[in-house]
DNA sequence: GCCGGCCATCCGCTGTAGCGGATAAGCCTG
DNA sequence: CAGGCTTATCCGCTACAGCGGATGGCCGGC
């Protein structure tokens, strides 16, 4: 059938869009990126509540896109977005910049690591930071200059 | 009807609340509220999406609560409220672990220590993890004990 | 070659969000 | 107190969110 043509609203499909993009920053290996299938046992392990499989391509090619609270808040539940994120525009906006850090979260001692560090003073922040980098160094991974990168505003 | 037997429902109807509050505080007059149809009606004015008496009147009974998209754009729009007032209720509670972690990366540096924590092998991440808890130890924060987090179901 | 698994995609079904059209019980004012 | 205007509440329907179960296309292994 035609496809696109229908767009009365600005909005589109937009959400599929989004959806796509957290799963993108959540395997960011395209290779071994889960199915629909796979991915919808991980949401139900992971949150303990269920999405099909055909519903989640359903959402993804924008087939449906009016979903209810209960679905929105496993979506955002299990990709660690505030729901709102799929609501409103400008923190959807806010929160794809941080979708790297996104990435990060996968593995549970980062996240383990980011709560712990939450309260901390300055000091000691500052000397956890002294400690990955030399681990970096060691392990030989990139040096990550995140401090240096801009917010960079996308005109808003 | 006996609805005693889903015990699921603790909270009730939440979100019938938060409308009901609402609509108290927009039309402050007790003597003056208007009644569900005008109510239905200043919506589809003021909003250019309509919602009917008959449902308005269902959500602030809590006989249905598990709103749309649309219908809960609509209704942030009207009372002009963030959407996000509709959607944190109890699960608030239940995934405080992610609340607790979109505060923490409110603090830069916290983004930081997470972006450089990932991809570091299983020893290093252990070593910080243990650095870390030292640090909360010696500044007197919460021990803050996820690893021992069950997943635990809350009556499926 | 064939078998088994994973994949995207489709079809058809069920449950319920959401609505329109009753109804009866409060009100006004003449 | 009749007649009109609201009100809250109910019932039954339609549309669609969301799902289960096909289907066929791609892989790798025996």
């Amino acid at each position: 059938m035609d496809p696109g043509k229908h767009a009365a609203e600005r909005s589109e499909s937009e959400l599929g869009q989004k959806i796509n993009r957290l799963i993108a920053a959540m395997y960011p290996d395209e290779r071994s990126r889960p199915g629909f299938a796979k991915l919808s046992q991980h949401i139900r392990e992971a949150t303990g509540t269920a999405i099909s499989s055909t519903y989640l391509w359903e959402l993804t090619t924008g087939r449906k896109q009016n979903v209810t609270r209960s679905t929105l808040t496993t979506l955002a539940k299990f990709f660690g977005v505030p729901p709102e994120y799929f609501l409103d525009d400008r923190v959807s906006a806010r929160v794809d910049t941080q979708l790297e850090l996104a990435v990060a979260l996968r593995n549970r001692k980062v996240r383990s690591i980011a709560l712990r560090a939450d309260g901390l003073s300055e000091e000691t922040l500052n000397s956890i930071l002294a400690i990955l980098n030399h681990a970096r160094e060691i392990e030989k991974l990139d040096p990550l200059d995140e401090d240096n990168r801009q917010p960079s505003e996308p005109s808003a």
